[in-house]
DNA sequence: TCCTAGCACTTATATTACCCAAGTGCTAAT
DNA sequence: ATTAGCACTTGGGTAATATAAGTGCTAGGA
């Protein structure tokens, strides 16, 4: 269907047009390719029949199509190994013992959107491996008072809580009934538990055991929350293909936190592979890449996601994720 | 030195171009003042040589100089109240007792932000009044342990630390001595007496106590650490002068956390007032305006900034500050 | 049948000339 | 002191033009 030089051809559009965001003419191409231009011409006109190549206007170069994209990506991208410059960065981090599996991640997201110039972005929630380790309070004064949640595989959360005419003794004896009968269970079921086997134990002999109970409740929900990190937002600006302001601020509205959430948690990849999504392929904008892999620690599992144009260096991102994705998983 | 009729004609200067961000001319304003253009114009030219005026070329209408805007904010600019849509919006924040002290103030950033296009900002750290009310640890495993530090205002600071080779009594024993010999001092004291008062006597008999004594100390080290909350950097895309995507990335960048967690820290203006740094008077931008503010909790305290083009609804700003300022100190 | 040289053709981009609207500064008269 | 009148300046828009880049197509050669 598709013949060993066009593929060739294919290849060499992506990559220069990649590369200088230019559309790519055939002269440029005959060099490499060792034939007149006039053939290349023709191989290029095939491929747009195909689909896999387009023209900005009747006597522009070629760009690749989403089509086009989409070829190159599944079928002649090579994962090169990354630049020694690269690698080297980012093991840096990895190899730092200071750091927490967290920070790692958060430094390893810096740096992606600093090399390439995109937006890397992570959510993440409680790894539902998470059981309830132990619940502490830590009264600050007669009304006030701090609860603590601590789950066996380390992550914390805590809230202030102000509980007036709520006797000490009483949230006091709420702890130990939860540390003793439902310390051990995953923390998405706790609130459940929470509910049938705590409520109904303390409503007997607290006064205001509805505010005692939300007051818990709400810290135990804490650890379903998903939190997001974006960065590198401001990136976009830095390709070409985004000159116009008002453009720039329609894709900069979409990257906000809330809208991101949304969309990253509405991702249904493969966790274990590395899941591209180009253009129309994903819900951000028609302009732009979605790349995007799973990731789970003991801790916390989520998403990492670097967003840029269509015109990505997708070898480059492809590479930095899986080095990423590997050795958080250690 | 300035006439009545030309301070006039400067707040109507700074007022239109303000809300219409296009040099005004003699015309708009004789209406007005009930005089003809001519007038006009002789006054323009008075206030031009004055500093207080600038055009963009040779017969184009003036525009307020920086000198011309700081004469507005210090002389001329009457604080109206709030109009009631912000009034009302921002209440409901106040008025939400679900909402935390720091939700709060979290939530009336993104209103700002949100109401007026402009990009604000809170710097903060834990009150000085803080002291350390508590410190407690849940041990995980065998090797590793979470560390959890509470302050008499409720502040909280965790860290999971990873102490092979130790042995769990010798941390409790530590962490009995820390909770005998240094509650109730500041928390920015708390270094110290870790140094002089608690590392000389485990120095004795843990044996790993170099790991231990830097482990709390990095917890403790957490409540000085400054947290930036930024919001709404995109908005600068909203503002007419700023049309080309090179300069907004310009700002964009100089918006980024780190650098603005500094040039927030070395803003020394009076706390208690609002501050208005216009232009070159602000170390961010000659184009831009920052207006900061400082507040004071019992948990919590910082600086609040508003940042925005110098053509910037000053007295609005200033209105919204006053108001989050008041409520937040409450 | 595939390849290529040659050429007419298309489009984007840059340059120039030109006009108009907005607004100024200055002068002379009130 | 104020104002009407007018010449003058500038930015922005539009049309005309030239240039560069690159295409598609045709016809001839391997």
């Amino acid at each position: 269907m598709i013949t060993d030089r066009q593929k060739e051809i294919l290849k060499i559009i992506v990559q220069e047009y990649v590369r200088l965001a230019k559309p790519v003419g055939s002269n440029l191409i005959c060099d490499t390719l060792n034939c007149s231009s006039a053939t290349i011409r023709s191989e290029m006109a095939t491929l747009e029949e195909l689909g896999l190549l387009e023209k900005t206007h009747t006597s522009s170069g070629r760009i690749p199509s989403e089509k086009g994209y989409r070829y190159y990506v599944d079928n002649l991208m090579e994962l090169k190994k990354m630049s020694a410059e690269d690698m080297l960065k980012l093991q840096i981090i990895f190899r730092n013992n200071q750091l927490q599996f967290n920070d790692c991640l958060a430094e390893s997201l810096k740096l992606i959107a600093e090399m390439t110039n995109y937006t890397s972005i992570k959510l993440g929630e409680a790894s539902h491996d998470n059981k309830l380790k132990e619940i502490s309070i830590i009264p600050l004064d007669n009304d006030n008072l701090i609860v603590i949640v601590v789950t066996d595989m380390g992550c914390v959360e805590h809230k202030s809580i102000s509980l007036p005419n709520v006797d000490l003794e009483d949230v006091k004896k709420t702890v130990n009934l939860i540390n003793n009968l439902i310390v051990g269970t995953p923390i998405d079921e706790v609130s459940q538990k929470l509910e049938y086997e705590i409520k109904p134990i303390i409503a007997n002999y607290v006064e205001e055991h509805e505010k005692l109970y939300n007051a818990f409740y709400n810290v135990f929900n804490n650890f379903t929350n998903k939190n997001i990190d974006i960065v590198g937002k401001g990136n976009i600006l830095k390709h070409k293909e985004f000159d116009n302001v008002e453009r720039v601020g329609q894709i900069l509205e979409k990257l906000e936190d809330d809208n991101m959430v949304k969309l990253v948690d509405n991702i249904k990849g493969n966790n274990n592979d590395i899941n591209i999504y180009i253009g129309k392929e994903n819900d951000l904008d028609d302009d732009m890449t979605v790349i995007e892999t799973g990731y789970k620690t003991r801790q916390e599992e989520g998403k990492i996601v670097v967003i840029g144009p269509k015109r990505m260096e997708y070898d480059r991102v492809v590479s930095l994720l899986e080095f990423i994705k590997e050795n958080i998983e250690r």
